[in-house]
DNA sequence: ATAAGAAATGAGTGAGTGCTCACTTTACGA
DNA sequence: TCGTAAAGTGAGCACTCACTCATTTCTTAT
């Protein structure tokens, strides 16, 4: 996992990438120190004297993940897809959202898989997550949603938490599976299931919009 | 956890229930099986009769999940569900599905975690988990869209592979957030948001059917 | 009542862990 | 060039853990 330049001492900033590498592949508790500073081509000593502890080492990573990542990764083009689309329609918004959502993810696919792991069992990073990012993208979306109903693009009485909340397992869900299972084909393929992805985002397993209908 | 009984000695059942209990609130490395026996009223030596490794404990879990939850519980009632409803709208099914689909999640909520967490780890158990699980869900709903179709209740030009995996999602979104967060209210705040989170699902965020559309 | 095998025990073992610290190397201003 | 402080090192320490095995307890057939 290659970070983007931040103001941290060289050293400090292979060990995290090298934790961020191995913890992601075998979990929290099954890495090792040591194995953590092969990788950093570091000696083990060097890493307690940029984290206290091991579990310092997670806390480190998840900084980086709110700092680095999250602020100017997570919501600058979050924001940018759903706020700065004066012209163009509700289904190519959230085409490009779900589109750029997954290029994320997969770049990020790594520091992902320790956040999704240990959040579950730190209350810490749980707390730091749903405060940096998700409240945050929650109050995004609102936003969006209030431009998109001036705009008449969207229903004025769903609710913002449900939609946000449905949309966002929709990604998820979405990522998973194409990351465990499909991605089998080529790249029409995955423009095919995005396009049904995004459908079903739109207007759900039941109900097609009437032809020509301003949705 | 409290599992439904099932042939197998005394003590290996006592074993299992109490490393769900353990696994499930501090993640399988972070457990010790001196901590495993202690809770199961065993010694720690009784665990490696029955199970050779620590390991082996997890596999043990893994197949407590497919066949005493996975078969009876997970497909039986979604099956019931999904096609035992011959003169059911499809809201009402959806309803019903969401509903179920939360209080089982709720049941086995230690045993979903562990599974969530180690099936990212470890190829065996999510391999379990596809085949005994989740394919033959998706199967259960090609048969129930098939149905939906033929009723004229379901648009028939939807991917089934694309829907079910929008539902899945859609699913434990509700199911995580709710229980992360929200559930701050009371029982009808729930049903309200139950119904919220079925309108998404079928209508999706920009769409509402026309009143008195067949949908 | 007793023998014999099965089940259960828990102190013991050694491999491996996070972390320390006495030491070496580097950076750099005077 | 030297002195000093900071950065970096890695062998070693204290400890923990999964797993073993000699011993005890239970079960049951006769």
């Amino acid at each position: 996992m290659q970070l983007p330049d931040f103001k941290m001492p060289e050293k400090q900033k292979k060990i995290i990438e090298a934790a961020i590498t191995i913890i992601s592949e075998k979990g929290f508790n099954a890495s090792t120190t040591s194995e953590i500073a092969r990788l950093a081509c570091v000696a083990e000593g060097t890493i307690f004297r940029y984290f206290k502890t091991k579990k310092d080492i997670l806390r480190g990573i998840m900084i980086h993940l709110v700092n680095v990542m999250g602020e100017p990764l997570v919501l600058e083009s979050f924001q940018k897809i759903l706020l700065n689309n004066d012209e163009k329609d509700l289904r190519s918004i959230i085409k490009a959202l779900l589109k750029d959502r997954f290029v994320l993810m997969e770049a990020i696919y790594p520091m992902l898989r320790i956040v999704a792991t240990e959040a579950m069992y730190h209350d810490d990073i749980r707390e730091i997550l749903h405060e940096k990012i998700i409240s945050r993208s929650n109050d995004i979306f609102k936003l969006f949603q209030k431009e998109m109903v001036a705009r008449g693009l969207m229903d004025k009485d769903i609710d913002p938490s449900a939609a946000s909340r449905s949309i966002f397992g929709n990604i998820v869900a979405f990522f998973i599976f194409r990351k465990t299972y499909g991605s089998a084909g080529e790249q029409g393929d995955f423009e095919q299931d995005l396009d049904r992805a995004v459908d079903i985002i739109m207007y759900g397993i039941a109900a097609r919009p009437v032809q020509g209908a301003k949705y």
